[in-house]
DNA sequence: ATAAATCCTGACCATATGGTTAGCATAGAG
DNA sequence: CTCTATGCTAACCATATGGTCAGGATTTAT
C-alpha cells in the first residue's frame, strides 16, 4: 500500500533487473504513457483508457502487464523516486558549498525541463496528502534530508556559509526548481515564452544559482545576471 | 470556458453582490466543500458525490445550486483568484523594498497556512495545463506581473536592491511560499512537526524573509535566524 | 515440428459517474 | 388562508469506468 521499499533503491546502482524492462518494450511504453496521464490528472483523475490511448494499445493490454490502476501507479511512482536528488547525494562537509549548491540547483532544474511529468506526478501525490508515500517521507526521505542538513550545518559552523535553516533551504531549492515543471504553463505565459527551451533553462538556472547563493552569503564563481 | 472575467475582479472592493452568498448559506457551504474536493483530487478526480458528502447534503442539492461540475469548479476558481497577491498590489517605486517584500512573503505564507486548499486547487489547475485559466494567465495575470516587475526594476535602477530577474523573483516567492501549502505533508513530515501551526509559520516566514531579502542584497529590519 | 509459455485483444460485466426529473417542503406576499 | 417562488430530495437514467475472460497470435524450448 506504500512505497517504503523505494527507499532501499535510492542509492542503488542501475543493474540488470527483470522488473526493469528495456526502453522499447511494451511495459516501458505503458509506464511512460501512465506517467504522463497520472502527472496531468492525478491518481483519481487518471483514466486507464487514456493510458491505453497514449500508449496506442488496447486497454486489456495494460491490464495484462499491470494488475490494477493502483499497481501501475505505484510502478510509475517508484521509478520517479529513484532519481530524485542525485546531484546532492555525494556532497560532504569537505565539498565547496557554492559548487555543490550550484550543481544541485542546475540538476534539479534540468530534471524539471527534461521530465516535467515526473515532477508533476510527485506534486500530485503530495497535494493529495501523499497516501502512497507517507512511509517513504517518514523514513528514508527524512533521513536523507537530515543527513544533507547536517552537511549544511557543518558548512555554517565552519563559517563557509551564512546562518540559514538547512531543511528550509532544501525546501526552497526544491520548490523554486520544481516550480518550472509543475507551473510550466504559468511561467512560460508570464515570461512570454513559447517553450521551456535551453535559453529559458539557462536564464532561469543562472538566476536561481545567483540568487540562492547570495541568500547563503556566497558569490557565484564568475557570473552576473 | 475560461476565467478572463476574474481579471476584472482582482482589484475590486468587496461590495454586496447577490452572486456572493452569505457565509452560512447552503451555496457557501457547497463552495467550501467543493474547494476542498477539487484541491485534493483536481477537476477530473473530484467526485460530485464526495462534494455532497463533505457538505452533508444530498447530491441533487449540489446540482440545484450549480448546473454542472464544470460550473461549480469555475465558481470556486474565481473566488480564489480574487485574493491572490493582495499584499504586493499597492507597492510602488517609492515603497521600501525590504518592507514590501517582507509583507508580500508573510502574506503569501499566511494564506498558505489559512487556506491551503486554495493554493492546492490553483496548483492542480496549473499542473493540468491551466485549461480554465489560460486566458487569465495571458492577460490580467501577465499584466500584473509585468507591472510589479517594473516596480522591482525601478528599485534596481535606484540602487535599492541587487540586480535580479524581477519576474523570476516573483516566481521564487510564489513557489517558496505556496510550497508550504501544496507540499504540506512533506514539509511537516521532514521537519518532524505535527501541524502547520503558528510556531512553524513564524520560523518559516522568518527564514524566507531573511533568505530572500539577502538574495536581493537587503538586510532585514532587525532579525537574525 | 511440436509443445509450452508468453503476449495480445475483442467482447463483455458490475459498478460508479455526472446529471435529470418529478414531486415534496417551506417561507413570504396578497 | 391561498398562491407562488424558492429550496430541497428520493428515485432514476445514460454513459463511462476499472476490470475480466476466453481465445487468438507469437515467440521460445525441446
Amino acid at each position: 500500500m506504500d512505497i517504503t521499499s523505494a527507499s532501499r533503491m535510492i542509492h542503488m546502482v542501475n543493474q540488470p533487473n527483470p522488473e526493469v524492462p528495456a526502453p522499447s518494450s511494451t511495459k516501458a511504453h505503458i509506464l511512460i504513457a501512465a506517467k504522463a496521464e497520472f502527472a496531468q490528472y492525478g491518481f483519481e483523475g487518471a483514466r486507464m483508457q487514456r493510458v491505453a490511448d497514449r500508449a496506442a494499445l488496447p486497454k486489456p493490454n495494460i491490464h495484462y502487464h499491470f494488475k490494477s490502476k493502483q499497481q501501475l501507479y505505484l510502478a510509475v511512482l517508484e521509478r520517479i523516486i529513484e532519481s530524485w536528488n542525485l546531484a546532492f547525494d555525494q556532497v560532504s562537509e569537505a565539498s565547496d558549498p557554492a559548487q555543490a549548491l550550484e550543481a544541485f540547483i542546475r540538476q534539479k532544474l534540468k530534471q524539471a525541463q527534461q521530465d516535467p511529468a515526473a515532477s508533476r506526478l510527485f506534486a500530485n501525490e503530495m497535494i493529495q496528502g501523499a497516501p502512497n508515500l507517507k512511509g517513504y517521507l517518514n523514513t528514508s526521505m527524512r533521513a536523507w534530508v537530515q543527513d544533507r542538513a547536517l552537511v549544511i550545518k557543518q558548512w555554517m559552523q565552519a563559517g563557509k556559509i551564512e546562518q540559514v535553516d538547512p531543511e528550509r533551504l532544501i525546501f526552497l531549492i526544491w520548490s523554486a526548481t520544481q516550480h518550472y515543471a509543475d507551473f510550466q504553463v504559468q511561467a512560460l505565459s508570464l515570461l512570454n515564452r513559447a517553450e521551456f527551451d535551453d535559453p529559458v533553462l539557462t536564464e532561469t538556472a543562472d538566476f536561481l544559482v545567483t540568487f540562492i547563493l547570495r541568500g547563503c552569503g556566497l558569490a557565484p564563481a564568475s557570473r552576473t545576471i
